[in-house]
DNA sequence: CGTCCATGTCTAC
DNA sequence: TAGACCTGGACGG
């Protein structure tokens, strides 16, 4: 459950049923390499007694706010997932656990019993999650090395605009800078540059302001929108590119359009060339770095629909409706280096297993020195606040004030 | 069975 | 900017 929505829900969830109850009893896994810098022992020995005080997050990490530090913190990755028993949160296929397993499941991290006798679980089927434990996870990496969160710290609208200004990196990679701004991941990147109708590949500093106000509208709209239905993507707008994603380049369409399949950033970016279009300069590169998929696209694509384009593999590109996107058909590069099969995994040997016990030598929670000096994250707006807690004005508001707004410790 | 892909970081050439 | 890191699931033969 990787994106600002999915940690969102977990958030929520958490809050509230977990909030103000003393944990009784706690497990973690043997996994050093998803408990980062602490002793699964030691991190269990740290909750059990405490009182769970708060549910915070900013970006994509998510904490829990005790009666006392530290606190344990969650960095999802790929495939983290929160779970509490008999409550139903979660859609996220990838990162799914099915109910009937046992429980707590295999891919618990850390199983945690509260003294109401509710359990939930923090699970991870890649190993790409971190669960930390610091005594204050905004004073240090990553927390502390975010920008704004998209959510709950939005960019004033001549901030963002203004910021483009200096970007040269492609709009799609500056969105999944989370020290420019936190939350964004790849399919909401998408969904906010389709829905503005901007090309990922699009230079930042390079988009008109008309646009970038529309996708500082877009962010706004798409984040609230996958928060208030908990981020169940079954529920998203049937209108969003999201659906449409992950089918197969010659068959995924979005309002009757073709999408198409970019690599940016390093990561598969899903657009309508029809509605996003690139100035000259930033088409070039779009071409260097199209996604081999869009082949398998030819043998969909001539069977069905657009017969009057397609056809030849290769040599018609004439007719080209818009001179300007000349997107792909002169694709090509044959042998479709995408052949990634063909690479020889050069696996470094060394597999950490999970078996490994845990080494003593393990350092002090928020202790760690961790080196900084990066780029400081973006323009901090003073707007600074328990992110978590002041959420949205236009959902249900029947939550309490959450305790322990600020940071500071509550003063005695 | 093999290949490819995945809502994310993090680091090295 | 590319590759590593890990592992499950979907799909093809």
């Amino acid at each position: 459950m990787p994106e600002l929505p999915e940690v969102e829900a977990a958030r929520l969830a958490l809050e509230e049923h977990c909030v103000g109850k003393r944990i009784v009893r706690c497990s973690a896994a043997e996994d050093t390499k998803v408990i980062d810098g602490v002793a699964p022992s030691r991190l269990e020995a740290a909750l059990v007694g405490r009182t769970i005080a708060a549910a915070r997050r900013k970006g994509k990490n998510l904490w829990l706010v005790l009666d006392s530090p530290p606190s344990p913190s969650f960095q999802f990755g790929m495939a983290g997932a929160i779970y509490i028993k008999g409550v139903e949160l979660s859609k996220y296929k990838r990162s799914a656990v099915s109910p009937t397993e046992e429980w707590p499941s295999k891919y618990s991290k850390l199983f945690v019993e509260l003294d109401d006798g509710l359990e939930f679980s923090f699970t991870d089927k890649r190993r790409f999650a971190k669960i930390r434990l610091f005594d204050n996870p905004e004073a240090v990496p990553p927390i502390s090395e975010l920008g704004p969160d998209a959510l709950c710290e939005p960019m004033q609208l001549d901030d963002f605009v203004q910021s483009f200004g200096r970007k040269n990196a492609p709009i799609k990679s500056l969105l999944l800078d989370q020290s420019f701004m936190s939350g964004i991941g790849n399919w909401m990147a998408d969904e906010v540059l389709y829905q503005a109708r901007i090309h990922p590949m699009q230079t930042s500093s390079k988009i008109s302001k008309e646009k970038c106000k529309a996708l500082h509208r877009c962010i706004k709209e798409v984040i609230e929108k996958s928060v208030e239905v908990g981020a169940d993507s079954n529920e998203f707008p049937e209108n969003w590119i999201f659906h449409s994603r992950e089918k197969k380049p010659g068959k995924a369409f979005v309002d009757g359009k073709k999408i198409d399949f970019v690599t940016v950033g390093g990561r598969t970016s899903a657009y309508v060339p029809e509605l996003q279009i690139l100035d000259g300069a930033d088409a070039a590169a779009a071409n260097r770095s199209k996604k081999g998929r869009d082949k398998a696209e030819e043998n969909v694509g001539k069977t069905s629909k657009k017969g009057q384009k397609a056809a030849p593999k290769e040599g018609g590109k004439t007719a080209q409706k818009t001179s300007v996107d000349e997107e792909e058909e002169e694709d090509d590069k044959p042998a479709k280096q995408r052949a990634k099969g063909a690479k020889a995994p050069p696996k470094k040997a060394g597999n950490t297993r999970a078996d490994d016990h845990k080494e003593g030598g393990d350092e002090d929670e928020g202790a760690k020195p961790a080196k900084r000096g990066r780029k400081r994250p973006a323009k901090g707006p003073s707007k600074k606040e328990g992110c978590s807690s002041d959420d949205e004005d236009s959902l249900g508001k029947e939550e309490t004030v959450v305790a322990a707004k600020r940071p500071q410790r509550k003063k005695r």
